[in-house]
DNA sequence: TGTAGGATAATTTTT
DNA sequence: TTATCCTACA
């Protein structure tokens, strides 16, 4: 068998499968095989006879571990999902749920995402009468949350003399205060954020002996993918556990390091080498993913960089088509072009809309890009943005279930004591929380005995909602999370609130709801979860973001749109990196400073080394921010690729109808021209009547009227009949010349 | 206490 | 442009 595997692997790859035992960094160079290394040195040690729950491999996604744990699986069969196998945070989260009554927190434990996070700072923050402008949630939390990665207590925090000029010389001196106050209000709610996931565990591991011990025993081999991207904290953690055994594998590129705004310390990959002096390094540096030009390019780009691991990465695959560059006049003009390029690409090649991939450096790029692919009806999916779990209603209905499982989780408790309404008001909230804090008590025992605490008429609807949540405590001990949830939907009037919501939003976060019922009910169902109950589901949506949600629910076949940093280990055969302006990419929060810069370059060469075939980048000189034009010059990065791997494409000729000439492709590479503001407001614009049908278009003839609901009034000029769908070309008054797909498209024939 | 409407701030990237 | 926060009034 193990000859079966060596033949498809290189000779660094088969070393570094073969290399079990001691310490072990692998060195891999975008597209070099690393997954495929790392799932065969999984497959070879259970073949040799590891058992697989002593293998720990540590990802830094949900969607790499799942994916990861499938292709082992098919190499050693069922025997792999015994594997430790997830994100840091999420098995680090396993261990502490049966460990955390020894640190003083309940087994129970809420994990607070960061919007509780950033509104508990906020409360806090009011609370000592602070300067909301000056202690921002976010730039607070951002401190706190750098100390904890670097595993700097608040005691530490609040001792150090250079922490402590740091804050008075950005006139911020209370931050140490606000991290105080923030931990004892998360200890005592019994909550811990994504930070405190590792930083406690590593408070475990140093505190109890005999539990570090434990999990070294346990853990007799582990491994970490992405290690470029650890922070201080997950390496104390994973050099701990292998202290005793010595056999831990690490796989990273420096390359690729793009999360250091998140304390992520390449440094980590140079300290490896000191702990671990017998080191065995094996450098992959063959790409097996792209073709010449594209890795040429993403190099030329990356050795701009100072700071790096000079490594030489190579392709063996075809030279490939050129990288080509589109400029556009405006952000919706961007999204046009890319648009059409995808479907020409589409049509002209017989690809999927699979193989295609839109990114872009923030979220809020999206919206240009849906709008054009809408248009063109070229179906897409989002990965990131706003997560299902960060809906209103979603966050609504689990704040009950995280106060059922805890009753001291406050965020949780603010959030629905008095939703829906039931006449507890601002007033008497935060009479309850100074009580709570003037006697000592927690929040959940004033809220159970406000009657004690406040007169009868306020307090009988706080005791109400008191009774209420007791009874879901004692549903939830015997039932399963669905049963649980779906009685507490009912019971809470939360169903019941949104039913009578007739809108278009009211209806769908009403499905919504029931969508998070859904969810639970598969996740009970699943015949290898041990255990069903509320506490176990809630810890796993807590640490599960929407790129694995998405993946899951994936219909058919769609163009991806997503940011670089979730594009990170993913691969397409087109890939189009938009928005390629100074300012946006690089980043303008990114260019003071050298590291800055050179981090905001390596994610470019993240971005170029995700595309397999075809590689376009495109650049609007004007930009729509917050409502009004601004114009924009080409980025920096696209003068770092070496000319010679760039397509200088002059645009096709303009269509009939797009009176204001968008197809400029032109790549003016000394234009330092000032972007003229192209875009006049659209006159009179279309409004689909109410009663708008669509009707049956199999027959449709050239030269016949029709009616689009987004395009108004317009005739068929052409059609085109390819492997069994339609293509109509049609001339709209209003908007120009479109080519439909009549499979898609909502015509009415009149 | 609840609501409506105006003022105001915001866009980096994520477990 | 949009979302959230705050204030004024019922």
């Amino acid at each position: 068998m193990a000859l079966d595997y060596l033949s498809l692997l290189n000779p660094s790859q088969a070393g570094a499968v073969m290399q079990t035992e001691g310490p072990c960094m692998i060195i891999a160079g975008a597209g070099s095989g690393k997954t495929r290394v790392l799932t065969y040195r999984i497959a070879h040690l259970i073949e040799q006879g590891v058992d697989p729950f002593n293998i720990l491999a540590l990802t830094f996604t949900n969607k790499a571990a799942k994916e990861m744990r499938a292709r082992v699986e098919k190499v050693v069969g069922p025997n792999a999902r015994n594997l430790w196998m997830g994100t840091f945070h999420s098995v680090f989260a396993k261990i502490l749920r049966s460990e955390a009554d020894k640190i003083g927190y309940p087994r129970s434990f809420t994990i607070y995402d960061t919007q509780d996070s950033k509104t508990l700072i906020g409360q806090i923050v009011k609370e000592l009468e602070l300067d909301d402008k000056l202690y921002k949630p976010s730039l607070v939390l951002g401190r706190i949350s750098a100390a904890k990665n670097k595993l700097i207590s608040v005691n530490q925090y609040l001792h150090d003399p250079a922490i402590k000029a740091d804050d008075e010389a950005a006139l911020r001196p209370k931050i140490g205060v606000l991290y105080q106050q923030y931990q004892m209000r998360c200890f005592k709610a019994g909550a811990m954020d994504f930070d405190d996931l590792l930083f406690n565990t590593n408070v475990l591991f140093k505190e109890h002996a005999d539990v570090l011990n434990k999990y070294q025993n346990l853990f007799r081999f582990v491994m970490v993918d992405e290690y470029q991207d650890t922070n201080y904290s997950q390496y104390l953690i994973t050099r701990k556990l292998a202290a005793k055994e010595r056999n831990i594998c690490v796989v990273g590129d420096d390359a690729q390091s793009i999360y250091a705004f998140r304390g992520a310390d390449i440094s980590n990959i140079l300290n490896f080498e000191k702990d671990y002096p017998e080191l065995k390094v094996f450098k992959l540096e063959q790409n097996y993913r792209s073709t010449k030009n594209i890795v040429w390019a993403a190099n030329s780009v990356i050795k701009n960089n100072q700071a790096q691991l000079r490594k030489s990465v190579f392709s063996e695959n075809e030279d490939g088509t050129l990288i080509e560059v589109i400029k556009a006049a405006s952000d919706n003009e961007e999204g046009k072009l890319v648009a059409n390029s995808i479907y020409e690409d589409k049509m002209n090649q017989h690809l999927s809309y699979d193989n295609f991939a839109i990114l872009y450096r923030t979220n809020a790029q999206s919206r240009a890009m849906e709008e054009a692919l809408r248009k063109l009806n070229i179906k897409y999916k989002i990965v990131g943005g706003l997560s299902f779990y960060q809906r209103k209603e979603i966050k609504d209905l689990v704040a009950y279930l995280r106060l059922t499982v805890n009753q001291n989780d406050e965020q949780a408790l603010r959030r629905v004591i008095n939703y829906p309404k039931r006449g507890i008001g601002d007033t008497t909230i935060s009479k309850l929380i100074t009580t709570a804090d003037e006697a000592n008590h927690t929040l959940w025992e004033v809220v159970a005995n406000a009657d004690q605490f406040m007169p009868a008429r306020v307090a009988n609807p706080v005791v109400g909602f008191a009774e209420k949540i007791k009874s879901y405590m004692v549903v939830a001990q015997k039932e399963d999370a669905f049963e649980a949830a779906k009685f507490i939907a009912k019971n809470s009037g939360m169903l019941e609130e949104l039913y009578a919501d007739k809108s278009i939003e009211g209806l769908s976060r009403y499905e919504n709801i029931q969508e998070l019922l859904n969810g639970i009910k598969e996740y009970v169902d699943d015949p290898e979860r041990e255990d069903k109950g509320l506490a176990a589901f809630l810890q796993d949506i807590a640490l599960v973001t929407d790129s694995d949600v998405k993946d899951a629910q994936q219909d058919g076949e769609a163009v991806t749109l997503m940011t670089i940093h979730s594009a990170k280990g993913l691969e397409f055969r087109n890939v189009y990196i938009v928005g390629m302006e100074e300012n946006l990419f690089p980043s303008q929060m990114m260019i003071t400073s050298r590291a800055d810069l050179e981090e905001e370059r390596r994610l470019f060469y993240v971005a170029i080394t995700r595309a397999e075939k075809k590689l376009t980048l495109s650049y609007a000189t004007s930009r729509y921010q917050w409502g009004n034009l601004r114009s924009c010059e080409k980025s920096r990065f696209l003068d770092e690729i070496d000319p010679q791997y760039i397509n200088f494409k002059f645009a096709p000729p303009t269509g009939p109808g797009s009176g204001e000439s968008p197809f400029q492709h032109v790549f003016e590479r000394r234009s330092n021209l000032v972007a003229t503001p192209p875009r006049k407001l659209a006159a009179t614009k279309y409004v689909a009547p109410a009663d708008f049908k669509p009707s049956d278009t199999s027959n449709l003839q050239t030269g016949q009227r029709v009616e689009h609901p987004k395009f108004g009034y317009g005739t068929v000029s052409q059609l085109e009949n390819q492997q069994g769908t339609t293509k109509a070309t049609i001339q709209f008054e209003e908007v120009g010349e479109k080519v439909l797909l009549l499979s898609f498209a909502k015509l009415r024939v009149l």
